[in-house]
DNA sequence: AGGTGATTCTACAACGTTGTAGTATGGGCG
DNA sequence: CGCCCATACTACAACGTTGTAGAATCACCT
């Protein structure tokens, strides 16, 4: 059915190599030869064989990107940057959802599950630092997210612990003084929620204020429900609180319609802040302070990153960490009080 | 690096052919035989290539999915239900974006663009029904959505016409006379915004309600942003109603937003519904009564229809249209007011 | 004139896999 | 015993591409 070089060359009444060499821009071809070769392309409608070519080259073109749910949306912005920063470099991305599932993390480290592609870019969620031994693969690996630090790979991730200081910071500056949080993790230390936490003791430790840890609502997932019922059995607590800092903007939603239920007023009452800047926080009433993670940052190091590492053009270069720049984004949920 | 075939027929003492044999599960072999050939497989660690598996078969066990944006909630959500669907059929997916512009669509279906799939799934957005002449490609192809009908392709779609009319029915049941639709397209008969529209003047008429112009608040993008603008004029023209209907749940989210800034009580002055069933509706405030146009029926029925396609045992058959079962969801935002 | 090197092209092998065609052994049956 | 067929395996070619090595032609210099 598809042409190949052959039928090319035949047409063109050259051999396959010339051919080969016109498509790859080899530079001793006369121009007639060239037009030749060209003219019988267009023709056959030939285009490469990418599975061949691959097979030649042992570069498929194509780099995995494993992610918990794209029904997550920060994954799903994430990936959205992702494919978009793959194709100014010429590559496409393949997507694996892994449900945040430890065993099945593990899984697409060790398998070949992911083959046809030239390296990964992992986001974990169910594993963590003690598993960072399995990210000593034989293929290119890029990690994201902050389930684990100073494993033997590049790492990209966002400020965690300065972005949530910052946002914290920004409610103590409206004169807040009692910040509950949503999302934390029982007794983590890294991880998104236990840097952010971490971000949010240090503000609070910068500005005098002591620490109450009757503030902290745990939740296992970060979905819109666990904000809810976070923030609903910190209600029934009877605990006192004038701020909520979300670590992230789902959990943060979430507990802001509690909270409206409940009839406490944003941000009169609570002033709120999340962290992710998803697109629904601009749109939510009230509209939802938040942190710009700068997601498309992360994106685009990693996908260089990882194209260094293909392409072996980073050599024996140890891991290294990025950290990308982060803003915080200041809406009604924190607008200033009168 | 990798160990090949050979490697491991070397290691065990046969031939690669019976390597091969022993993977491909041929029936012939002796039972110590592949017993060793498996033992050298995993001490080598062997996994097969599948650029050489491909450039032989024929197949990638790859399909692609051109959607506009992973960044809009709809399609994240497809992409997730139809990577689940892909998987329990063993296939991998490769994302496309198109940011729903025509020319990149266009160009999609006939350049080389997504070699090393086996299929496409096709989710066009800037394309219309003129377009369906560049559905005509070499390649297996199944079309989503609801830009184009009739095209010389097998389509799966959800049914909107009939989803929109239980929409704007339980609208009317709930007593409401006046419903403003947020989201129409000028001009438009097919496409998403033309068929929910059709479906909602054919639930009017069938209650005897008369069709009013003035309720029709136009956009021209989906967003979120979109739903506010359109609900900000619909207030400024003076126009009454007692009910919106927002083409999706986006669009509804952010007409509400608007109302709510203005002052009107949802349910209560204006009951909301929206379309799509987005996990968004079910935190919002108040929650937001919505369609689910059966996302997961969607992606399972176009992997299965691609998948046959694809390997050749739907035959001769003619392009299909498939519909998804829906359902109307009722939340708080048409609760019955009393 | 002869040598040198650039230019233009070709033949062949190889990437790792699987289909086809075949060889060798053994068992069952007349 | 001789035949046939099932079993258990192997050798080889082919999928479409590109790297390597080299052949043929030409321009230019001594």
């Amino acid at each position: 059915m598809a042409a190949t070089l052959k039928d090319v060359a035949l047409a063109a009444g050259v051999s396959i190599k010339t051919v080969s060499n016109v498509i790859n821009d080899y530079e001793h071809i006369r121009p007639d030869t060239k037009q030749r070769v060209m003219d019988a392309i267009s023709d056959l409608g030939y285009s490469p064989n990418l599975s061949a070519r691959s097979l030649r080259s042992g570069r498929t073109g194509v780099i995995g990107l494993a992610v918990p749910e794209l029904s997550l949306s920060y994954f799903a912005e994430l990936a959205d940057s992702t494919i978009k920063a793959a194709e100014r470099r010429g590559l496409k991305v393949l997507i694996e959802q892994t449900g945040g599932d430890r065993s099945r993390e593990l899984e697409i480290l060790s398998g070949p599950r992911l083959q046809m592609t030239d390296g990964l870019l992992f986001s974990p969620l169910g594993m963590s630092n003690e598993d960072a031994e399995y990210l000593n693969v034989n293929f290119p690996l890029v990690l994201l997210g902050e389930r684990i630090f100073g494993g033997p790979t590049d790492h990209v991730t966002m400020s965690n612990v300065e972005s949530a200081q910052a946002a914290t910071a920004h409610l103590l500056s409206r004169g807040r003084r009692r910040i509950a949080v949503i999302g934390a993790h029982e007794g983590e230390v890294i991880g998104s929620a236990g840097l952010r936490l971490r971000g949010y003791r240090q503000a609070l430790e910068e500005a005098g204020v002591p620490f109450d840890p009757r503030l902290l609502g745990y939740t296992t997932l970060w979905h819109r429900s666990n904000g809810a019922t976070s923030m609903r059995e910190m209600l029934a607590s009877g605990v006192e609180f004038d701020a909520v800092f979300g670590l992230n903007d789902t959990l943060a939603l979430g507990a802001m319609r509690v909270m409206q239920e409940a009839g406490r007023r944003i941000p009169e009452d609570v002033a709120v802040i999340g962290f992710d800047d998803l697109d629904e926080g601009r749109y939510s009433l009230p509209t939802l302070s938040t942190i710009d993670p700068g997601r498309d940052e992360i994106a685009d190091t990693a996908v260089r990153v990882l194209q260094e590492r293909i392409s072996g053009s980073a050599g024996d270069v140890p891991p290294r960490e990025f950290e990308a720049r982060f803003q915080v984004i200041e809406r009604e949920s924190s607008a200033p009080s009168p």
